[in-house]
DNA sequence: AGTATAAACGACATTGATGTCGTTTTCAAT
DNA sequence: ATTGAAAACGACATCAATGTCGTTTATACT
């Protein structure tokens, strides 16, 4: 039996989280490539040593911060999807359109910043996390589309699995701009609303309850 | 009159241009966030005082290096638009579809990084050079979808500056996934097919001739 | 050939960040 | 209170990259 070690694991868990969501306000402030460990050092109150027997290096930090945030992404996909589908989708693309709007400022960029630049490292030891990370998003969101087919709401012109790459690349693509130029300059709005026209006409959903129909012709 | 000018401007033009060539190698191979000033040195085989003498620093030779790159960049949409449009669109897309199949290394990634990692930076001096970009995209594309509708070969949905936007949006997005994931990991070529037939839902076009018809019922 | 001028060189001082480690502090069990 | 373990501290050695500057080299004109 160990003499006594001073605190307990669940004291160690609770510190490393604080430090985690110290450094998660640092990367939203200063994105990746621009963060240094002093930053968190600061952020959260702590010194160096502190820091260093929490965590390895930034990457790690980062990685752990990636984690906690992960937690709650992708909850409204669960299996209990309430109906109807359509409005699920189009109410999750509103709460993207109220992040971008107010440009809130999240994870966004220091993770597209962090996933560029660790594509060169050589032994490309983040390769697979970042690659779980897409397969994740990529199921939830076809879940959701054959949830749809499967009810009879939607009939997809195209397999889900395509159509859930395709909506993560426009989002991910529109979400980058917008970050750097703001939702003025990239028309972020008008930009979601044809997509949400490209997402009617391509799921072909039997109703629209709720929300704005676009009056496209057709 | 000054002495004499050891070698004329065309000379320094000239030496510029090999440096920067030299740099695009690097920048193509390491990204941009891992690319030091010593990398161009090696590349281009010069001292460090060479590189200094042309180049204030690395933003400054990459921003350089961008400025000769976009020089012939969206040439395809010149004021003289060959008809049909319709078939120019596509040609373009089956371009950049080579390009991600080939996973061919281009500035896409250093692109991403230096944009990105850029937006922190407190004086924002490169914003209306990014910003500029942007708009120089979204009104190449924007032209190209205004002659197709003059010309009555496309009945677009939306107005033409919201879809180029979306274009760019959705392009974006999926080079940055693609480029960390690779064509395979994030089905580039489905991706594609669904982007495709979204245009073609959204522009109508009135003839695609010479281009597979997905056959999408409608 | 000789010379003035600027291009090219590369050593160097400087900076900023990293990760380590010996020391101090804090806590829980005795 | 005492004590032992480990958590927290912060000084420090190290490293990598930057931008400068005095020196050397190359060239065009005389």
């Amino acid at each position: 039996m160990p003499m006594c070690p001073r605190v307990s694991d669940e004291y160690k868990e609770t510190k490393k989280r604080e430090i985690a969501a110290a450094a998660r306000r640092v990367f939203i402030r200063k994105g990746f490539a621009h963060a240094v460990m002093q930053d968190i050092m600061d952020e959260a109150g702590i010194s160096r040593g502190a820091l260093y027997a929490y965590f390895d290096n930034l990457e790690h930090v980062f990685m752990e911060v990636l984690r906690y945030d992960d937690e709650e992404l992708f909850q409204w996909t669960g299996p209990e999807l309430q109906s109807p589908v359509w409005g699920m989708l189009m109410k999750w693309l509103g709460e993207i359109e109220q992040d971008l709007m107010k440009l809130q400022h999240s994870l966004v960029r220091a993770r597209a910043e962090f996933f560029l630049s660790s594509a060169y490292v050589k032994d490309k030891k983040h390769y697979p996390y970042i690659r779980q990370r897409y397969e994740n998003a990529v199921d939830a969101i076809s879940r959701v589309i054959r949830a749809g087919e499967e009810r009879g709401e939607f009939q997809p012109l195209q397999d889900a699995r395509s159509l859930a790459g395709y909506i993560l690349s426009f989002l991910n693509g529109l979400m980058l701009d917008t970050y750097q130029l703001g939702p003025d300059a990239t028309w972020a709005e008008q930009q979601l609303d044809v997509f949400r026209n490209t997402l009617k006409l391509m799921l072909k959903p039997s109703s629209t309850d709720g929300y704005r129909d676009l009056s496209i012709g057709e």
